[in-house]
DNA sequence: TAGATTGTTAATCGATTAACAATC
DNA sequence: TAGATTGTTAATCGATTAACAATC
């Protein structure tokens, strides 16, 4: 029995979600020369609560100082420890439109150890271009080169339809994590991790959010409803 | 009083996230001309439990028939209403990068009942060009506009830096909701209704769950690590 | 020292899941 | 009718918040 070599813990969503928001106030912090940060500063900052914040911190296992705080570079070294951002993940990236051309361009991934390490469509328009500095390849390369080159991480910027067979391809070629952005629920094998990110379930929150409120302010008696008439974008010098 | 003419109900965070998900299976079905669904089949498809599905879709106020299920269309229209996806409201994106690109291009939005009308950049080889099908102006006329257009709901798609600022350019206006995709926790009156999507969380649960999985592997002993040789991407013919 | 802050246990709150009568 | 499925109440589970002793 090898297995509890390293516990894998288990840590709740909601803390594994805040903890990288920790993170980045943390560098900024440490960029403005701070030492030492107390719980109900970051909760000030953050709008969380102090307590909450020591218990998510606790699984850092960071310890602070009664009346001090936590030092700002060990918690930054610890939550990179704790999330696995000192370790390169290879990843691929299937689809090099404009929300991929956004995520191959976005500078903060390398400082969490996530290398992108090419792009792959169909457009024959596209490949064999370079997006942001990554090549991209035709898509039927992808399952035999992540298997060849051993990425585990594939990342899905495709629209809707493509979405579901490309996962297919991914999960052919050996990836154990799919972070995707299309609007799907993607089937997998159990085995393999999917984090969607759903920007129609975000916006069904905040839709519903804003339309309360502008019906609460309706109740009120509010006035200040419906357009100006000259109000238009037609006229507008630019 | 007039308050409480439309019950402003309070529906769980969970729950608001979970009927976007209900609403495109339930499309999906009416495109297939599916007339019934139960939530055992909403729950199959999207791993859901059915009792769970139940209570949330008891918000939209629509009932089911016992032994049947409920109305396909019923539902879709349910949640329309109470998502508040048949108004349509009226946004302004800050940012045209790729990102915003990718934001303005995404057709889901129209039928989710937001229309974004103009983009706003600082960039002036941005400013006075289209971008998807959409002017973009420069950012200094971003207040003004919203004001005299009677927007409500803003986008952020800058850069980290310049987040905070379009925020409060943005609340100047008289905008009473930002959705934000720049990685920072945006400060604003606590009447602004702000909903972040936050890449940086998501990453963090995905490294980590990701870490935990390879670790696991270790802990089995399999041997199926490390990089092949030749396996790399140089002399990878496109 | 006095006061702020940590670490941890206990209490509360809310969301998920189970149980079950009603009914098509 | 029998069986599937709803609607709802009760039980469980987990996460947040409060309380407080320990300590720098």
């Amino acid at each position: 029995m090898v297995a509890d070599v390293d516990t894998p813990r288990v840590i709740p969503e909601p803390s594994l979600r805040r903890l990288p928001q920790y993170y980045q106030f943390l560098v900024r912090l440490a960029r403005a020369d701070v030492r030492n940060v107390s719980c109900s500063q970051i909760g000030v900052e953050l709008k969380f609560d102090p307590t909450q914040i020591r218990k998510d911190l606790a699984f850092t296992g960071i310890n602070g100082k009664p009346n001090v705080g936590y030092g700002v570079t060990d918690l930054i070294r610890g939550i990179e420890d704790l999330l696995g951002w000192n370790n390169v993940k290879d990843a691929f990236l299937a689809g090099a439109g404009n929300l991929g051309a956004a995520l191959l361009g976005y500078s903060g991934f390398k400082q969490r150890g996530l290398n992108i390490v090419a792009a792959f469509d169909i457009d024959p328009q596209k490949i064999g271009r370079q997006v942001a500095g990554k090549h991209v390849l035709s898509l039927s390369k992808l399952s035999d080169l992540a298997r060849r080159m051993h990425i585990h991480l594939g990342i899905i910027a495709t629209p809707e339809n493509a979405a579901q067979s490309v996962a297919h391809l991914m999960v052919e070629g050996g990836i154990r994590a799919i972070w995707n952005f299309a609007p799907v629920h993607l089937k997998v094998p159990e085995n393999v991790i999917v984090q969607s990110e759903s920007l129609e379930s975000s916006l069904g929150a905040l839709s519903f959010k804003v339309e309360q409120a502008l019906k609460a302010e309706l109740g009120k008696g509010s006035t200040d409803n419906g357009r100006e008439p000259g109000g238009g974008l037609a006229g507008e010098e630019i």
